[in-house]
DNA sequence: GGCCAGGACACCA
DNA sequence: TGGTGTCATGGC
């Protein structure tokens, strides 16, 4: 364990429980994850305040309404016209997984039917950052995620060089324990660390 | 007025 | 697999 749990500790003595993610519904965390890629998280917010406005927070809403709608509410997150098309095919993977949890449920009680990291990536415009914040903030499973302030995070504490996005997420996950509630606010304060570093170091890390 | 933000994908060699 | 272009807004 090189480091992470006491590091982890200075992060949250520093920067306190950032409780993450931000989110009234499981919907609106997906959502947040596809909106906020390349895209500052205040442009994000603008966006799901529109779309809440007009009550469209709501999968089978978002699939009913026609492209240039949906583009108009949620044009401050940036890329709006991709974000538009693939927030529609996401939401139609939504309504498949939670409907296939309803049925796991009722059928075995209990859970089961949740999504795999397989099945999420399979959706244009989902890739690994965006299906692993899903699958831990969303759906509560461990999985690391990894951004570009975790990446500088490492290469500053001279934690872990690699370069595939793989390699990190298992670094994380093979060094600490099997924690939701761990991963969960490790990686907002990595996050935290990484927005006041780039405040009180504006020319890049180190 | 330029730079960048909690990426992903297509296309090329 | 590695490099490059594209997508676009808003804050500083």
């Amino acid at each position: 364990m090189p480091r992470l749990i006491p590091l982890y500790k200075e992060l949250l003595s520093e920067f306190g429980p950032q409780s993450w993610w931000p989110a009234d519904s499981r919907y609106e965390v997906v959502v947040g994850a596809l909106l906020t890629q390349n895209t500052n998280w205040k442009n994000v917010e603008k966006a799901i305040t529109n779309l809440k406005e007009a009550d469209m927070l709501d999968p089978r809403k978002i699939l009913k309404t026609r492209n240039p709608e949906l583009e108009t509410l949620i044009r401050p997150s940036g890329f709006y016209r991709q974000k538009a098309e693939r927030l529609k095919l996401l939401s139609a993977k939504y309504l498949e997984i939670t409907e296939r949890m309803v049925e796991r449920g009722r059928r075995q009680g209990g859970s089961g039917g949740v999504p795999t990291r397989e099945e999420l990536l399979s959706v244009k415009g989902v890739g690994k950052e965006t299906a692993d914040s899903i699958l831990l903030y969303a759906f509560d499973l461990p999985y690391f995620v990894i951004d570009a302030y975790t990446r500088r995070f490492c290469e500053h504490h001279k934690l872990f060089r690699g370069k595939e996005y793989d390699e990190y997420r298992e670094f994380f996950e093979s060094n600490l324990p099997r924690d939701v509630a761990l991963y969960k606010e490790y990686h907002a304060l990595i996050v935290a660390w990484g927005k006041d570093v780039a405040v009180r170091r504006p020319f890049g890390p180190s």
